[in-house]
DNA sequence: GCCGTAAATTGATAATGATAAATTGGTATC
DNA sequence: GATACCAATTTATCATTATCAATTTACGGC
């Protein structure tokens, strides 16, 4: 709990919404516990249907409850999704100007790390879907269409690493500036200029460092990930690009 | 713009929200711009006065517009702020079970990098700041709440170093991560068995560190905060905390 | 200029009906 | 008699309308 005890006067639904997440909490409900029905808020709390509707849509936005018409419906927790998490941070950072090399300041430092500690832990059902994906583009792309789908499957690629962490915020950190290189990626023309020599090697990297995190060989798999980083940091840098204003989600 | 093109009907109020944003993203509208009353809301979308509030609420709850009433009131866009990002990032976690181990693991690695980029970089202000904080206590601590004080000032001090970085992802992170220790220790009775040897050597790291940006010695500056992270894992690890469900916030 | 009042705008309630979905119950079929 | 199916009922939320209260700026009289 953090509500600062803040003087200002807050709104009645702003209210209602911090006593349902203090009983919440209080009560330790957890993902698909039921939350009293409107009409039993509106009895408890003593204020109207309308402004019982608003203090439920304040907390479904930040993701804290899901609601269902119908008998045996109403309200009840739900988990915060990732994804749901990263759009309320994207909403942060579309007023910053985030540039690429601030995310890849960032990436360099804690891919690394990542795989480091990763090597030799990773069930082989992952390592599977890793090597499929590192081998899934054979030849370098010919059209920006395709130079585009290859990038995002190199993204979906790091994500998935991140994923299979067992560290969740780790795995958060990455996959939030994945994304926004993803996004960039979509709603921006990104892509490289034909480079078959930097092409191959970036697949080689994706290659080998699947094959150190096999065999366990994390000091392999760190050194690799550095220069794989280094050169997609120079590759992204080709672009002159700026990020932001990339999202404002969900 | 990240919206999901999902099957699902969505809700009216969620939907005029959606409106909202796109409304904002389209015309680039900035912190302070305002938009239309209640009023024209209700004309433009042919919608009930109730459901353009439950929108208003879904897009304040994530901070995205602020409301005033009164001539000249109504709602504007507002830069969604820091402390508003990292609650709702909260939220997320509150449903993870973070261990010190996953945090440090980021620590380790990032807050040294951070301080090496910054040296050299730090204008006189922020230096004395740092001087000041890395001074203020100058005796171990003797009671549990000159402890909890001295590690709230100590995680303050790493916090305005990461504000000080022109990176707003990198501060964002580390400055989150100082946010959930502080928690924790304000919260939980978090503090370290009196051990004056420990102590003494964090309290030389931050003043020595101070003096390494000062004189923009980079790899002094990320040597002292590698041993400095080292350091209070150790102690931290002391404490056999279990971080979780710690905030729930606004 | 100062001060009080009016006006603009959101805040909140109440009453009513529409819509969605699970449960119930009936019915036909095997 | 058991089962599968379909429709009616019931229980919720969803959404609109109308009305009034609270708040705060703006304006006008002095």
């Amino acid at each position: 709990m953090t509500d600062a005890p803040r003087a200002q006067k807050r709104s009645r639904p702003v209210q209602v919404a911090d006593q349902i997440k203090r009983w919440v909490v209080e009560r330790d409900l957890r993902k698909g516990d039921k939350l009293p029905n409107e009409a039993a808020m509106i009895a408890q709390f003593g204020v109207s249907k309308g402004t019982v509707r608003e203090a439920m849509r304040i907390l479904e936005a930040q993701g804290l409850i899901v609601t269902k018409t119908g008998p045996g419906g109403g309200s009840s927790v739900g988990e915060v999704s990732k994804d749901r998490a990263m759009s309320l941070l994207g909403n942060y950072f579309y007023f910053k100007d985030l540039s690429l090399s601030d995310i890849y300041q960032i990436r360099k430092v804690l891919e690394p790390e990542l795989v480091a500690t990763l090597a030799g832990k990773l069930d082989d059902e992952t390592l599977d879907e890793l090597r499929e994906m590192a081998h899934r583009h054979p030849e370098p792309a010919r059209t920006p269409e395709e130079e585009k789908q290859q990038h995002i499957t190199s993204l979906a690629f790091h994500a998935r690493i991140a994923d299979a962490a067992d560290n969740e915020l780790l795995d958060f950190v990455i996959s939030f500036m994945a994304r926004i290189l993803a996004d960039l990626t979509v709603y921006r023309r990104l892509y490289a200029a034909p480079n078959r020599a930097l092409w191959e090697r970036g697949r080689r990297h994706q290659i080998d460092l699947v094959e150190a995190l096999a065999r366990g060989d994390g000091q392999s798999a760190r050194d690799i990930m550095r220069s794989h980083m280094q050169e997609a940091e120079t590759m992204m840098n080709a672009q002159e690009m700026k990020i932001t204003r990339e999202f404002m989600a969900e």
